[in-house]
DNA sequence: CGCCAGGTTAGAG
DNA sequence: CTCTAACATGGC
């Protein structure tokens, strides 16, 4: 299977970016390809993602699934890798802009590598509230190999996200035990919940404006601005959402504006103005510069 | 040992 | 709307 791509693309630094956590369980790099394993009709499916010229190839290393699903497999992709956006405004702005000229020029074609499933980015997002990167890939990594399901294939192994139906009935010690703090465990437990009895779903939101899709995801205890911000970029692909309030992103900042503090939030509010419509990108290259 | 980390909540001003 | 304490633990 082949997706073509426009040549504001680089599968490089996508593929820089999913490298970026050895203990990374939900894909796997391997030379200049990436491995994952999704579900569809409770059967999982291993794929492997390459590219060549101006197309992405697509294998399946197991075996070849129907034309139904392989179409599944094909949004997927494109989904997860913001393909169909078009990035030519963005680089028009992005070349007139101090912070970003450089950046942009540097990694080109590099994209918001996002998460199609609604579940896994609120999650992931409340197992990195408050912590180093590296210690949310530790807990996520636990989580993950306790919770998700999981494929061999020739001594490798894949794994599938934890679905809400079983975390919904974890206990917090459950959670604990995987160094979950308490706060965590709640949020987490309870965002399981929301999305078992349908209170929440990627369809409920799909569509609402973003003013609309935070608020009711703000809704649900654990969820503030930055988690909902992030998911509504990582998964809904809002380009104007970004996370404020996100450490990292203060960071970069700082070191643009040379400042001998952090930024305050009204700071970082007046330097997102010019990149209006595009403070998702511009969040995604800001952290890249790290 | 100390500071900080891809925050959120509840409460106060 | 903005500011703050409490939460909890590992990374460096």
């Amino acid at each position: 299977m082949e997706i073509s791509l426009p040549p504001e693309f680089s599968f490089k630094e996508c593929l820089h970016f999913l490298e970026r956590s050895p203990r990374e369980l939900l894909h796997k790099v391997e030379g200049d390809a990436v491995y994952k394993l999704v579900n569809y009709e409770s059967e999982k499916i291993l794929f492997k993602v390459s590219s060549s010229d101006s197309r992405l190839i697509v294998d399946f290393p197991i075996a070849v699934p129907n034309d139904e699903i392989k179409q599944k497999i094909e949004r997927y992709i494109i989904e997860w890798f913001d393909i169909d956006k078009d990035l030519k405004p963005f680089y028009e702005m992005a070349t007139k802009d101090p912070f970003l000229s450089h950046l942009a020029q540097q990694h080109y074609g590099y994209r918001i590598v996002g998460m199609p499933d609604l579940y896994e980015s609120l999650v992931w997002a409340v197992i990195g509230q408050q912590i180093n990167l590296s210690f949310a890939y530790t807990l996520k990594q636990q989580f993950v190999r306790e919770y998700g399901k999981k494929l061999v294939f020739k001594d490798k192994e894949y794994f599938l996200f934890p679905e809400p139906g079983i975390v919904a009935y974890l206990s917090m010690e459950d959670l604990l035990k995987i160094q979950f703090s308490r706060q965590k465990a709640r949020y987490t437990i309870g965002i399981s919940k929301a999305f078992l009895d349908g209170t929440i779903s990627k369809e409920k939101l799909k569509g609402l404006s973003l003013i609309d899709a935070k608020e009711k995801l703000m809704k649900i205890k654990g969820i503030g601005n930055w988690t909902a911000n992030y998911a509504l970029m990582k998964t809904f692909r809002h380009p104007d959402a970004f996370p404020l309030e996100d450490a990292a992103l203060s960071n970069a900042l700082r070191v643009f504006l040379q400042l001998d503090r952090k930024p305050t939030l009204n700071e970082i509010r007046e330097v997102f103005v010019r990149y209006k419509d595009w403070e998702a990108y511009a969040t995604l290259y800001l952290w890249r510069s790290l």
